[in-house]
RNA sequence: GCCGGGGUGGCUGAGAGGCGUAGGCGGCGGGCUGCAGACCCGCAUCACAGGGGUUCGAAUCCCCUCCCCGGCUCCA
C-alpha cells in the first residue's frame, strides 16, 4: 500500500511518489545556532525522524539534508544573529557556533534523533551562494544596488503559490523593511553589504557582505539533492517568507519546477496554550526538561500528536508520557520473563494462535496508520494494544516459544520505528553482581514474608524503592525492575 | 484586513460519510494480592461549538453564526 503524504503546497493527501524509484532526498531547515536548542525545535525534528524511519522501513533508501544555519539570519531589528550574540558575548561567532551547533547534536542524540546523512553550513557554501547569486542575476531574477543583491519578486510570476500569500496585499504588511535600494518593499535580500570591519564577511563580485537567509537552504539542498528534490520540510513558520523564497530561487535559477515534489510542514508547539516566545518567558531548552523527564518520554509526548497539528506542552503531558513510556517497558520487560520462565516447546493452543491473530491484525492497522501521512498519534494507539495484548499473552501459564518471540519481535520493530527504547531499562542499568544481590534480598524478603514479618517486607520493599528498584510480588515469586533510565 | 489551522467524553487526543462508541491519563467497580504496585476485565445521562441543509445514513460534506490559535520579512 502507498505512503499518502499531505503536502503544503497542493493541500491535499497525495500519493507519495519519489522522483527516482526507490530513493527518497529529503531536506529539512535546520537551527540556526546562536542559543540553545528548544521543545519546539525538537518537535520538529523528532516528526520527522520517525517520518524518515517510516520511510526506510517502507523500503526508500533516503537520503537526508539538514543545514544549520551560522550566518545570514538576522533578527526583526536588522542583525545577524550570530554575530549580535557573539558581540554581546565577546566570542568568536564561529566559537559561538561551535558551541551551540554540539549541544544542538548533544540534545537531538539524547532524544534518539538520528543524524542527517549531511549536516551542511551556511558557512562553508559562499562559494556556491556567490554563485548562485550571479547567475540570478544574469536571468534578470536579481539586481546590485550599492553592495546589496536583492531578488526582484515580481519577476517570479508564482511568487505566493505555497503560502497563498496574495502578492498584491503585502504592501499593506506593514512589518515590510524598506531598504532604500529597494526597487520594491516585497523583494528579499540575497547578499547583504557588510562594512570592513564586520566580523563575519566574504568577498563578492559586489564587495564585502555575507548571504541572506534563503538563499543558503535553496543552494545547499540543490547542491546535495539535485535541481528537484522529493521532500522539503520544516515548522509551519517557515512557509512564510523562507520556503516561498526558497521556491522562487530555485525555480528562477533552474526553470525546473517544482523545484519540491512534498512540502512537509510540522505544527508548532504551544506552552500551556500559548506561543512559545522569548518574549512570553516561557521557552523550554531541551536540556531543562531532560533534567526532568526521560528522553523517551519526552519523545513520546511529541509523537503523541500527529506532526501537523499544534502541539500544546503541559506538565500533566509530560507525566502521562511518562507512565505510558513505563507500561511499554513494562510488557517488554514481562516478554523477557516469560522466556526464561514460560517458553514451551508444546504446540500453540487455540487461545495463544488467536492472540498472535490479533497481534498481527494490530501490526498491520498500526502500518496502516503510518502509512496515511504518518499519523503517530494512531499509530500508539494500536502500539497500546500490542502492549495489552502482549500482558494478556504473558500472563498465561505457559506459552509457545515461537508465539512468544513473535509477540517480541512485533513491539520491538514498533518501538524501533518510533524510536523509542526496545530493551527494558533493567539489562542497561544492572550487571551480574547487582542482579544476583538483589535476588538475594529478595530471598530474604520473601522468608520475612513467610513468618507473616510484614513490617520488614514492606521496609526491603520501600528502600529498594528509593533506590530505584521496583519490586512486584505475583503469585508464587517475586520480581523487581529498574524504574526509569530509558 | 488577507491567508491557514482548529473547537470531540472529567482531561488529553485520533477519526474526516457506514468498515473498532480509537488509544492514553484520571475516576469508579471487580479479579489477582498480607498490603502495595504491576497486570487483566468491566463501567461512565445524548462525546463530537451552535443553528440550518444534503444523504438511506453526518463528528466527518454544504451554508450561516460564535469562539480559539497561528502566519503576513525574528522563529523549528
Amino acid at each position: 500500500m502507498a505512503i499518502r503524504v499531505y503536502n503544503s503546497l497542493s493541500r491535499v493527501k497525495e500519493d507519495f511518489k519519489p522522483l527516482h524509484e526507490g530513493w527518497v532526498g529529503i531536506y529539512v531547515c535546520g537551527p540556526t545556532v546562536y542559543d540553545w536548542t528548544h521543545l519546539g525545535h525538537a518537535r520538529t525534528y523528532v516528526a520527522f525522524d520517525a517520518i524518515i524511519r517510516w520511510l526506510e522501513y517502507r523500503g526508500y533508501r533516503v537520503f537526508y539534508v539538514q543545514n544549520i544555519t551560522d550566518v545570514g539570519h538576522l533578527t526583526e531589528a536588522g542583525e545577524d544573529k550570530v554575530v549580535g550574540r557573539a558581540l554581546r558575548e565577546r566570542v568568536e561567532p564561529m566559537a559561538l557556533v561551535e558551541f551551540y551547533m554540539r549541544e544542538y547534536f548533544r540534545d537531538m542524540d539524547a532524544l534518539g534523533v538520528r543524524r542527517p546523512d549531511i549536516s551542511p553550513r551556511a558557512t562553508g557554501h559562499i562559494i556556491d551562494m556567490i554563485e548562485a547569486i550571479k547567475q540570478l542575476i544574469e536571468k534578470g531574477y536579481a539586481y546590485e544596488v550599492d553592495g546589496n543583491v536583492f531578488f526582484d519578486v515580481s519577476k517570479f510570476t508564482d511568487y505566493g503559490k505555497l503560502s497563498r500569500v496574495r502578492i498584491e496585499e503585502m504592501i499593506a504588511g506593514a512589518r515590510i523593511d524598506v531598504h532604500p535600494g529597494k526597487r520594491d518593499p516585497r523583494d528579499f535580500a540575497l547578499w547583504k553589504k557588510a562594512s570592513i570591519d564586520y566580523p563575519l564577511k566574504w568577498v563578492s563580485p559586489w564587495g564585502y557582505g555575507f548571504p541572506g537567509w534563503h538563499i543558503e537552504c535553496t543552494v545547499m539542498a540543490m547542491k546535495y539533492l539535485g535541481e528537484q528534490i522529493d521532500i522539503h520540510g520544516g515548522a509551519v513558520d517557515l512557509i512564510f517568507p523562507h520556503h516561498e523564497n526558497e521556491i522562487a530561487q530555485a525555480e528562477a535559477l533552474t526553470g525546473r519546477k517544482p523545484f519540491v515534489k512534498y512540502w512537509m510542514h510540522t505544527g508548532l508547539l504551544t506552552v500551556n496554550g500559548e506561543k512559545m516566545a522569548k518574549s512570553l518567558g516561557n521557552y523550554i531548552r531541551v536540556r531543562d526538561i531532560l533534567e526532568k523527564y526521560s528522553p523517551a518520554a519526552v519523545r513520546l509526548f511529541i509523537l503523541s500528536a500527529h506532526y501537523r497539528s499544534t502541539l500544546d506542552y503541559r506538565e500533566e503531558k509530560l507525566n502521562e508520557a511518562e507512565s505510558n513510556m513505563k507500561r511499554l517497558m513494562n510488557s517488554l520487560a514481562r516478554i523477557e520473563e516469560a522466556k526464561i520462565e514460560k517458553a514451551s516447546d508444546k504446540p500453540a493452543s487455540s487461545e495463544e494462535r488467536q492472540i498472535l491473530s490479533e497481534l498481527y491484525r494490530l501490526s498491520n492497522s498500526f502500518d496502516e496508520s503510518m502509512d496515511d501521512d504518518f499519523n503517530t498519534a494512531e499509530a500508539l494507539s494500536f502500539l497500546f494494544e500490542i502492549s495489552r495484548t502482549i500482558n494478556k499473552l504473558v500472563d498465561l501459564p505457559s506459552i509457545n516459544k515461537p508465539i512468544l518471540n513473535e509477540a517480541e519481535s512485533i513491539l520491538k520493530s514498533k518501538l524501533r520505528i518510533l524510536g523509542l527504547p526496545d530493551t527494558p531499562p533493567r539489562r542497561e542499568a544492572s550487571s551480574k553482581l547487582v542482579e544476583a544481590l538483589i535476588d538475594i534480598i529478595i530471598d530474604i524478603r520473601n522468608e520475612a514474608r513467610r513468618r507473616k514479618d510484614y513490617a520488614t517486607a514492606d521496609e526491603i520493599r520501600r528502600r529498594l524503592a528509593l533506590i530505584g528498584v521496583k519490586l512486584e510480588d505475583l503469585p508464587g515469586k517475586t520480581i523487581w525492575r529498574i524504574e526509569g533510565g530509558y
